[in-house]
DNA sequence: CTGTTAGCGCCTTCAC
DNA sequence: GTGAAGGCGCTAACAG
């Protein structure tokens, strides 16, 4: 009774047994036909077909799941890692529910941070066939759980030592590398990282520990000075992390940001501080187009390679459904940083100068 | 054999009739107690309780909704608006998976244009029990398919006649008159409003066209003269545009915005056109924080409701899930325009100021 | 090529 | 308070 009133608008639901009786045939012939597992002769599909039309019918996707075991659909496991989402985390989201849906795959979305329940939910419970992991950190007990549990996943980042999962990484390393280079290229000889809040780093963020040693790493290569700061992810506080190295130690030109919440807060205060971007200091990091066409001067930034990322995480996950055997893999991305001026269809933005108050 | 390859970590998942068999009860009465569909006495559910702890047993969800009649899952179908999703709508996407695991329920999320196959696939295949409908337009055949088709909604927007629906929408009119009517306030006397793209408000977008409306009405009660462009979702187009109107008519000093991502080029346009914000002109719009404040100045913004939005068109589906019966409710949200300058903590920045330049 | 039989794991009668 | 039987809708294994 309860689910005929669930489904008030029409009567009662059209059952794989209404198409094979209409159609004269056993219910085995239709879900043959149907899954394409066995051969069906001509006149018979024809038949069924003809009966579908007529009655309107899809499989439903519980009883399907329960004979079937699998649900075809995965989840996508996304703790914020600030307040929201940020811009990287919501594009990630719609790509992958595109392309998951290209492999005829559902995607549910958590952005819960009670990893218990959410794991008792989506993989205890076997709401999905697989997972996609983010903001995954050096130390991870979602890792370790889930591949205790044995459920196939792909991490989004790595731990410490990521050799028996399946992941994609974008190489904050190298990349924050090429901004130090770039800066130096640029003249500019004291910098500042502006890395994520505090609490992240120390959790083992990796964006956040591999792109302050990449940054160290390279200020020594490229002999120039280089200090990291902490800041929440929110304007104020770059802002007020920004009013402070300007008011402790202001010798800096140029600054790697981290954190795209802060940079409207470090702009401001980099411009009531006197600061002219980008005649005499320059900002560069990884960001969102968007962030970075918004802000004026536009932002020095590297584009997210979120597509890469999503089109990646998405494609091992898959196979690694379709076939369980398979080993793990791990994908690491360098986002396409051509550091140059560009025009506004170019990947790179540019707004980087030499530094006038070095001389 | 298929399935048990799918779970390689562990052997066999842990049953309801393994539990029965470990405290030596049949399993209808696991199920019951469970459930708590009718009483069990205080020693089997002791002895129940304990097996269940040390095999450790969660119940299968495609079972359990076979059985049941329902998935636990409700469905948030979101169209990007534009290229990409919107500050507001990934929010959104937050906020309602957030409230919906507040209700127990897991939330599937669609970005695809293609209605026929999410329909199918979610509706059809009965793979949630209701739906939250993002973007909802004037004349929206989702909207129709899903009445017809009987199953819960909740639209997020309103179509042209919605008394028969549920909806949540934002009051985009009585908004924009406030701030047509603020603007006023500074002394602007010649407005423009830079609206959606063109095809969206021909679609009948809700937004855009309650905006307009609103905006039209507003500049004639208040005396102000009003003008409309369009313009895509990129700071391209809003470069184009409003270069645009500065060369062909740069008499306004006033800007009312509904196109987030037009803003950042419209700021670069105006600057680099000499308008110097706020000081000869002033910009407002109903934005997300981040927006706002990335922008240098910051920009004039009504916060998008986020949270009411998305914990209303949860609650008001739960319900109707509940309860099949309840009457359809709709929701007119207009978010707190308390419009003043402010401090970086209060709901609303102004940076707007009276206009110097019509001296 | 097709139909019959037997589950998938749970919940819900109906008996006791 | 508890158990046995049947069914939710579909797919898989086994016969023909």
């Amino acid at each position: 009774m309860e689910q005929v009133v669930a489904r008030q608008g029409e009567g009662r639901r059209v059952r794989i047994y209404d198409i094979a009786r209409h159609a004269g045939v056993s219910a085995t012939t239709v879900s043959a036909m149907l899954t394409g597992k066995r051969p069906v002769s001509a006149a018979t599909r024809e038949r069924i077909e003809r009966s579908i039309a007529t009655l309107g019918y899809r499989a439903n996707a519980s009883a399907k799941a329960l004979a079937h075991g699998r649900t075809d659909s995965i989840a996508l496991l996304i703790p914020p890692a600030g307040r929201s989402l940020s811009a990287f985390e919501v594009d990630f989201i719609a790509r992958v529910v595109q392309q998951a849906r290209a492999s005829d795959y559902d995607v549910l979305v958590s952005t819960s941070l009670e990893e218990e329940k959410v794991f008792a939910r989506l993989v205890e419970e076997e709401r999905v066939d697989g997972i996609i992991l983010l903001e995954v950190c050096f130390e991870d007990r979602r890792v370790e759980r889930l591949v205790e549990s044995g459920t196939p996943f792909v991490a989004v980042g790595r731990t410490a030592d990521p050799r028996q999962i399946s992941w994609v990484d974008i190489d904050f390393s190298s990349l924050v590398r090429s901004f130090v280079r770039h800066l130096r290229d640029l003249r500019h000889e004291d910098l500042v990282l502006v890395n994520t809040p505090r609490p992240l780093y120390d959790r083992g963020y990796g964006p956040a520990r591999r792109a302050q040693s990449g940054f160290l790493d390279a200020c020594e290569e490229f002999g120039v000075r280089g200090r990291v700061v902490y800041c929440d992810a929110n304007p104020e506080a770059g802002f007020r992390v920004t009013s402070e190295i300007l008011a402790d130690d202001p010798s800096f030109t140029g600054l790697v940001v981290m954190n795209d919440y802060a940079i409207g807060g470090i702009y401001q205060a980099l411009t009531l501080g006197g600061r002219r971007i980008p005649h005499d200091t320059s900002i560069i990091s990884l960001a969102d187009a968007r962030w970075a066409d918004a802000l004026s001067p536009r932002l020095t930034a590297a584009p997210q390679p979120v597509d890469e990322m999503a089109v990646t995480a998405v494609r091992l996950l898959t196979a690694k459904l379709a076939d369980p055997a398979l080993p793990p893999e791990g994908h690491l991305i360098l986002p396409p940083v051509t550091l140059r001026e560009s025009t506004a269809a170019a990947p790179i933005r540019v707004a980087a100068r030499a530094p006038e108050r070095p001389r």
